[in-house]
DNA sequence: GTAATCCTTCCAGTAACTGGAAGGTCAAGA
DNA sequence: TCTTGACCTTCCAGTTACTGGAAGGATTAC
């Protein structure tokens, strides 16, 4: 058994977010010391890393406690965890489409913006314009 | 003089939005009304429809006070104003480069993945795996 | 007059932690 | 045995930028 502070370096999480994770019932300790010690063994540290993996991957905490319990239950259809991956993947479409529209713009703007020590600006221009 | 909704529609803002900007001294109403009501003169209007662009464009509450700042006085060099802006590209390149390489990460892993009422899962198995 | 709409303040919640304070525990060394 | 330092505990507050809701006053339209 381990204490949090070696749960955290085993699994690369730091300490807090481990307690974290316990508190909101991501991933319990197995057990508690006679002093009070969070205990975990040797599957919660497994449970630790596939969570620091699926958030690494931008899984939220709460797609993170379905994908351990898709994890957990090995019998459940590929379907599900495919499922999720993919809403994941549109998802960082969507965003990064964003971005380039937004890196986009700004380029163009700080392009066109002189950046010496006169005041004239077209990026506070156009944040200033009337038209949307 | 416009009240909060009358400032809220023409900035495009949301009341509760223009409220929270008012409590955290980002755009002030000019005055209250006797009752109490928060008044915006156009300068205001300006100011906060300046704001819901610059925070479309990523920049955030703190900078758009800074921008602000720029944007109020006159004189400022456009150097102070360029260099915000080129922060928050390089900003957005890192976020753009990051979300790449988890679109690369998961579409790899969810093809692999058959997606059908078997267990295997390659994206579980990589979540699960002890390396790193 | 009254109903609908608007405004006010205040409190709480969101996501996922992070920092810090106050205090108990444990192992090693003098 | 005592103490020092590292570790652990709980609890509270703060982060970002709002958003929702409740309780209650103001204004406007009919």
């Amino acid at each position: 058994m381990f204490t949090i502070g070696d749960a955290a370096r085993a699994s690369g999480l730091p300490t807090k977010t481990v307690r974290y994770y316990a508190d909101v019932g991501l991933v319990k300790p197995d057990a508690r010391s006679q002093s009070g010690y969070r205990l975990y063994g040797q599957s919660e540290l497994r449970k630790l890393m596939f969570v620091r993996r699926a958030r690494a991957f931008g899984f939220s905490v709460d797609e993170c406690r379905e994908l351990l319990g898709l994890y957990e239950d090995r019998d459940r259809p590929s379907r599900e965890v495919k499922k999720l991956a993919l809403q994941r993947i549109s998802e960082i479409e969507k965003k990064m489409e964003e971005l380039q529209f937004l890196h986009h713009e700004l380029t163009h703007l700080a392009d066109a913006c002189r950046g010496d020590d006169r005041p004239d600006c077209p990026i506070l221009s156009s944040f200033a314009e009337d038209t949307d």
